[in-house]
DNA sequence: ATTATCTATAGATCTATAGATAATGC
DNA sequence: ATTATCTATAGATCTATAGATAATGC
């Protein structure tokens, strides 16, 4: 029964990682403990030697899956030969990241269950918000006057809302029609996503 | 015991605008029926003699929020002397609205939710959004080329996201500086909301 | 007589704990 | 000996139903 503390780790990671997804998919409420070990492939008796609560959980498998988003938007950024920031627009308001809620972006996920939680997991998102605004701050060039952060915060806005629209509406064309005009939107008004901005040596 | 038809409808009504504001506060998942009857000064049996089942509510509880939602948009449109534009958006971004979920927009409190529910919520928000484009429609000038409804789209999906994200950070001053920046963002970008657009006499 | 609401409860599920089991690690 | 995981279960809560109660509406 007992196994390596190698093996305890990795069983402990499993579980995080099989929690991000299930609660980016159904909800924190909408997915039990029973469910969420079986998932792992364990069972539920062993979850409060690994978890202080059913909350520590959730703060842990939120903060892994902002963690993947940022680390996905780095490296959808770094592929991207050239204008990066449509790369990620794209990317971000596919059909494909529309369907796919257990293995997208958290924020769009979660971000308004997040707000009824706890004070730690809104610190969580906000770690979360913020490394995605930095790699946005290198790919959006202000005008003079104009701050990058604010720009940042924006882009983010957009695309986070128009993924939440998208998925919140039942007719397939009217949920294609609000990611593109959202992609539309963004990459329209200023075309200026040329190279990667931010430090200009 | 029993109440007259009049009486009765006007319990089914208040049922509905409690569970409309709980919803919204808590999450569908969040608040059990008993609480919900209670919080509508009736006991939890009474509830399948008025609604079919706990989703029937959920449904009829969003509709009405949205309708809510969209008559307020109308009211803040209507009341600006000018500007009508600015006036929504600095409505929709401000700290009131931030802190405010149970009384405020049911895109920004329960979309996540809405899209993994049932088709027929889906489609209450659905309807929900086109009333709000509908509104942005009336108040936003394309430029030449560009059409008003991928307009609104775009504008809506900013300030629900911008929303969504000011509520799901735990730091008060990131808080406000996301809803700044979207509205500043909003409404620097085109100064062309000097007066109501849409038909033009 | 009809029916709006109430009390009471069934049955499922959820979080959390207790104690058993068996393999690891000293 | 320690400990990672398991089985079993307590106690709360949740959705839904059954049947009683008492006021309305014919």
């Amino acid at each position: 029964m007992r196994v390596s503390r190698a093996q305890a780790d990795e069983n402990r990671r499993t579980v995080i990682d099989v929690a991000s997804r299930l609660f980016r998919e159904r909800g924190f409420d909408g997915i039990g403990l029973n469910d969420l070990m079986k998932g792992a492939g364990l069972t539920q008796g062993g979850f409060y030697k690994q978890f202080q609560s059913k909350d520590d959980l959730v703060v842990q498998a939120s903060a892994k899956a902002l963690e993947n988003g940022a680390a996905t938007w780095a490296a959808v950024v770094a592929k991207a030969a050239r204008k990066p920031l449509r790369a990620l627009v794209r990317f971000y308001l596919s059909e494909r990241h529309c369907h796919a809620k257990a293995e997208g972006c958290a924020l769009a996920a979660l971000g308004p269950d997040a707000a009824r939680r706890s004070p730690a997991l809104r610190q969580a998102f906000e770690t979360g918000i913020k490394n995605h605004l930095d790699i946005l701050d290198g790919l959006l060039s202000p005008t003079p006057g104009e701050n990058v952060r604010d720009r940042s915060i924006v882009a983010l806005s957009t695309m986070v809302g128009a993924l939440v629209l998208s998925r919140a509406v039942d007719d397939e064309r009217l949920s294609k029609r609000i990611l593109q005009a959202a992609a539309d939107g963004m990459l329209l008004e200023r075309a200026d996503d040329g190279a990667p901005h931010g430090s200009v040596q």
